[in-house]
DNA sequence: GAAGCTATTGGACTCTGATTCAATAGCTCC
DNA sequence: GGAGCTATTGAATCAGAGTCCAATAGCTTC
């Protein structure tokens, strides 16, 4: 395509190659995209791609793996906050930037979990996600059984109303979607809770359910800066 | 790999070779699994696949097909059951049914919803489940678009938490995510017709939140037999 | 047990698309 | 402006999906 060869820098290279990568893999599945289509898109060469990677399968690897580290970015913890608040912002910057990183979000989301390699960056990032959701959590909360699946559950739902948020054509906003899914993790981890003793709530939690969770945590954090909080970083919402 | 042919009729042949699609594929990814492969595997000829399908594509798909089928069998619906009942007994009978159908649900977890015809499959399988999630719901609910999403992530989290019992070795059990499902369900939707007027929560569901969700709905349906109550099947719980 | 029907086989072929590698040519530094 | 380094190229190669079909052999029926 394009007649004249420009030579990079490797490093600018190869994540040009990649963000080509992200987008692509999320438009089209991976039996669609063919090397020579990946090579034209970039303006390069078949030969360059595998210069830059083993082959089409690393080269698809690698773009998922782009993909995640792009949305960490994003949603860099505020780890002067409480850890409630910290899952809340995380939540909205997440719901946020949908638009921004529309095809990192559709790639992940369309990735299939029967590839072991990408299901493993892909576990690996929802452990992640799930330690977060699981910080304001003390005592037990952490390493029970049905605590982490609790989480886990949950963040199947956040993945959902990703996908619903980006193929609604506005009907449905990010804020309505962010106070039903606290509405609903609050009710899940109490049930949890409920269900196994191991499980310890914060008491600040047990009296949130039933309307008003997201106002109540904004409320409780912008009350009482951080920074005039000693130790404050640890700290549930109390 | 068999040297003994057996000639099946063609129903009988056809339904033998997707299940062992579904199996495959539930354990190998697209790319790994080959054509040669699966005919071995079905201990079969290559030509004969050729003769059901018209290609290693079409088997994938109708493998899918086949999966989604397997477990809507399973989980009939009790007609005669109140709709918040029907999705109740549908959730138990899905999780209790998990390791009899650990394949298919492996295989439908696992696909590529970048693929568009399969995530047509699974989102055609979802919708029907979203369907019934908001059968629950008289007046607008069911066409509110904030409802549709909320109801869509809720299964979200169903599907993350099918995935959360397929992998556990038992330390989470079906009932307490039934639980915890349930009790997440009815806070989300509380949530969501909070946030939309045009959300009608039927009087029953309003009371619910809390705790005991599962026992309530239980209760309020063995109380009062479904063959006694004229009209009932379409009547959510009182 | 012979005939007929058709499910099933397997090998030879094509074709698309992944992979390899020796040759080519930007860029930098002197 | 020439030398050297290495990013980049594209033709050659290879693997395996997809195709075709004549030969084979279960099952049924008489």
């Amino acid at each position: 395509m394009a007649s004249v060869r420009t030579r990079l820098d490797v490093d600018v290279r190869r994540e040009q190659l990649l963000d080509a990568g992200v987008e692509l893999f999320a438009r089209r599945s991976w039996e669609e995209v063919s090397i020579d289509g990946i090579a034209a898109a970039c303006g390069v060469s078949r030969g360059l791609l595998y210069h830059y990677f083993k082959g089409k399968r690393e080269f698809y690897v690698a773009s998922v793996e782009r993909a995640v580290q792009r949305l960490h970015e994003e949603i860099e913890p505020e780890l002067t906050l409480p850890p409630t608040a910290q899952l809340l912002t995380g939540l909205q910057r997440h719901f946020a930037g949908i638009e921004q990183h529309a095809d990192a979000h559709t790639l992940l989301l369309g990735v299939a979990a029967a590839d072991e390699e990408v299901a493993a960056i892909v576990a690996r990032d929802r452990e992640a996600f799930a330690q977060r959701v699981l910080a304001g959590m003390p005592g037990a909360g952490g390493s029970s059984p049905l605590a982490r699946a609790t989480a886990r559950a949950w963040i199947g739902s956040v993945e959902a109303a990703t996908r619903e948020l980006i193929a609604s054509d506005g009907d449905v906003t990010a804020e309505q979607l962010v106070a039903v899914l606290a509405e609903s993790l609050v009710a899940a981890l109490l049930a949890a809770a409920r269900l196994d003793a191991s499980i310890e709530v914060p008491p600040g939690i047990d009296g949130l359910a039933g309307g008003g969770i997201v106002e109540a945590i904004v409320a409780s954090w912008s009350d009482d800066p951080p920074g005039e909080r000693p130790g404050g970083a640890e700290q549930p919402v109390p």
